[in-house]
DNA sequence: ATGTCTATATAACGATCGGTATATAAAAGT
DNA sequence: ACTTTTATATACCGATCGTTATATAGACAT
């Protein structure tokens, strides 16, 4: 789903031509094309130790030597384990947005009904404003990359297709099972439910006012009473 | 109200020294303290040339070259109209807020009611995604400095407390006036529109699709219908 | 024990960053 | 006509950018 290797523990892939070794140690690595990251445990222990940091400053907002010091490692093993910039900030995207998507998740498994399911979604974000981990992924990726990189973009905007998907499910799940009421509009119920909480977060960040976060949120719940039947 | 130069059309401020004429010309400007901007014609041309481009790609993400690019004015006249590149961001979203809030104020000005002025507010964001502007510049603002840089996350801050406070003053009006509810929560319907059009802009924007940013926005409207009487 | 493999650290690369000192040309003042 | 003022362009600065070539040290295999 996120982040794997095309090769799980090996260095070398396995279209490695075996009758370069006449050649040095780096040379042998341009003859191969797809770069491969020489450590898997590296890798995710970079990814997880400055996922919060460009969540903050951004991608283009973070150098390598901010990645250094976060890490602890050099440059020189940060690029044995990526093949460039580009390829972190995919990896980190998409472990920030797992990590939203696990906290979201789990949230909803203590819930019974369709509705405490889609209110679960909103309370997850109640405090999450005073956390070190800088907001919304989706949010800063989508404000810091729609008009400079379509990649990361792309990358955003599924994973906020993927939500209003999720709370659409649940949304019809819903009428089915008599909690909503029959002419609810799905699509415009999650995407109004998604807007409000991207608003919230985006206000309680700016004016630093966990109150505006709240309000904005107990607006969200509002709008999912008010297409309950009960 | 914003980016007013200290003198109007005089390279040299009011304490300008002229006793140390045996210094060169550009000695003489280490003795005077504060920046004072050569031409505030160019100052402006500046500031109009490249908003735009800075509200897409950032102010971080902005270089001089590519100020340079999109004014024909090189660095030696951009450096002589702004102290650093810091004050060229501030000048810019002062110039991008201010565009944005005289935008909502024509539009306003049509209106009658307090409740049209409110609803106003919206529709001034239908088709605002396909141009060339860039979305929200308090939003991109927001999420670009609110981490890293607290001089422009106030800024971002107070414009949207600004307009916050503006719908508030119209939502209290029309309770006086009879168009909406007397128990009517103005606060937090102030918050809850803004949440909105926010909302509406990031996903449109990172969705690119144009529906999602009308649907909201349609859900924003239909809050207003709900706190009004008739 | 010795050579190979692996994953790191070191040290450098060219390019670009924000910023500045000076040169130049037009305008203004005398 | 000539000097001063003004606002631009030119040319360069040290620092940092992303990236890469190579050195090094530990693990592993023979």
């Amino acid at each position: 789903m996120l982040s794997t290797p095309l090769v799980t523990a090996c260095s070398y892939p396995d279209n490695y031509d075996n009758s370069v070794t006449q050649l040095s140690y780096t040379d042998r690595y341009i003859c191969i094309m797809k770069f491969t990251p020489r450590s898997e445990t590296t890798r995710q222990f970079i990814i997880e130790s400055v996922a919060n940091l460009m969540n903050r400053q951004g991608y283009a907002g973070t150098s390598i030597t901010d990645l250094e010091k976060a890490t602890g490692l050099t440059k020189g093993s940060i690029y044995g384990n990526f093949e460039n910039k580009e390829q972190i900030a995919y990896a980190v995207f998409d472990y920030n947005l797992l990590r939203l998507r696990q906290a979201i998740n789990s949230a909803m498994d203590k819930c019974d009904t369709n509705k405490e399911k889609i209110l679960a979604n909103i309370t997850v974000y109640y405090g999450s404003m005073d956390s070190s981990i800088g907001g919304c992924p989706m949010m800063n990726t989508a404000v810091e990359a729609d008009d400079t990189h379509d990649g990361l973009r792309k990358r955003a905007a599924d994973g906020l297709l993927r939500w209003k998907q999720d709370l659409v499910t649940l949304i019809e799940k819903g009428i089915t099972a008599k909690e909503f009421k029959k002419d609810t509009d799905a699509q415009k119920t999650a995407l109004t439910i998604i807007a409000l909480i991207e608003g919230a977060i985006l206000i309680g960040k700016a004016t630093q006012n966990p109150v505006f976060l709240d309000v904005i949120l107990t607006s969200a719940k509002e709008t999912v009473h008010g297409i309950s039947l009960h």
